[in-house]
DNA sequence: CTATAACGGAGTGAATCGCTCCGCAACCGC
DNA sequence: GCGGTTGCGGAGCGATTCACTCCGTTATAG
């Protein structure tokens, strides 16, 4: 092996870069759109880039939505501490749901399908602390409906995160409708927020969903089938 | 295989029907979980019938969709009828609402994928006038908050319809959380509900969504562009 | 018994997938 | 200039999956 004597300015690092971000964002996109069932070649034509340039920053297509996921976990902790940050609890729960609601979309097709790493596992419980926090403190200041628990919360995000509305019109390239979706999702954000609020509501039917529903949604250790080599 | 002496008068014309049925739901079952790439071996499978016999039935795998999709607008038309049955114009809109989330996530898979003949497009467009006499008597009753419109209304429909939660899992073949699922949507959908009841709510954020938001889902004549590649 | 009709599913060609491999261009130290 | 290195795009590969066809089997009717 040829010893590598220093560190050389790389070449086209910054091309590489601008490359790599405009992976991500299409990674993105097209999982939005696609689904799980997005196909690398889908990606790197929607980032403009070609298939070998993914493959060398990735080394599979895993690798790729995993990093995705860590940096979206990232947002979702930077949501969360922008939440606790606002002096009014409700405000800052209403924000931080509007906020997250706008990227959670991404993730849910992977969900079942990798296997996490210890890294990311223990970002996903921070950023699940960092929000039950903020919900723990618009409970603890009356604004928020006291039989809503943060189950409820959680799931009312990903159910707000995922819109077929917004994802249809992508697929069929109606960029001219992408805004007017975007603003009717925020209404029925909005909505929801409104009947999340401490108020005369009559109570929620059935029991409080429990952490399980979330817990292993992730948790593909025994669900997987194993891989033989 | 096992010889079937004990079943004494089964006549194939009632397994025939039997399997129709079973087809339909179980095309209902696969299509909320695998979206618009459900196969016609997997459907086929879920109704614990053969291929064969499904193609019997139907020249197409788009015919038996395009069936599929007649069958729910009628539970569309069924559920908006006995929503103006019911005296209270609230009880009505929300009973209509929770009803039609149960079923709604089937349709839009597909929602861009076929060209609807003129009876499907007819029929749907009952339903939508239906679904907005029951919006309207709500309004003129002063129940449902003034800045919430039909479209509004219909979008909160689709979105609550369409569980990331509820696909997942039953892609998991977790049966056992399943139930649990279902009534934590249910509950979500009673939030939602509460946050469309008329009462001190802020106004809604952003211009009320434009009916070409529905509209142009379906119409796939020559709104679509033809593919550039 | 034979004839008929509905059955299940192996098989088929086409399409798509993740991924590899390689020729080419941009940039480096000299 | 020049050789060497690095990142680039995409044709091509084997594997997989798809919608659909075809046919041998099985239950009922006459």
């Amino acid at each position: 092996m040829t010893r590598m004597t220093a560190r050389r300015r790389a070449p086209r690092r910054t091309e590489a870069e601008r490359n790599d971000q405009a992976l991500l964002d299409g990674a993105r996109a097209v999982l939005a759109t696609d689904g799980a069932h997005a196909s690398v070649a889908a990606i790197a034509k929607r980032a403009g880039v070609g298939i070998g340039s993914l493959y060398r920053r990735y080394p599979t297509k895993e690798a790729l939505f995993l990093h995705l996921l860590d940096l979206v976990l990232d947002q979702y902790l930077a949501a969360a501490e922008a939440a606790l940050a606002d002096p009014d609890p409700w405000s800052g729960l209403a924000g931080y749901v509007t906020t997250v609601v706008e990227f959670a979309g991404s993730l849910s097709p992977i969900a079942g399908t990798v296997q996490l790493p210890e890294a990311v596992q223990d970002k996903n419980r921070r950023a699940d602390e960092a929000v039950a926090a903020v919900v723990d403190r618009a409970h603890a200041a009356g604004v928020l409906r006291p039989d809503a628990t943060l189950i409820d919360v959680e799931l009312l995000i990903e159910q707000l995160g995922k819109s077929p509305l917004i994802e249809q019109l992508a697929k069929q390239g109606r960029t001219d409708l992408q805004a007017a979706a975007r603003t009717a999702r925020a209404r029925i954000t909005a909505i929801a927020l409104d009947g999340l609020r401490a108020a005369g509501h009559p109570p929620l039917p059935g029991e409080a969903p429990g952490p399980e529903l979330f817990e292993e949604r992730w948790a593909t250790d025994e669900s997987r089938p194993p891989e033989p080599s």
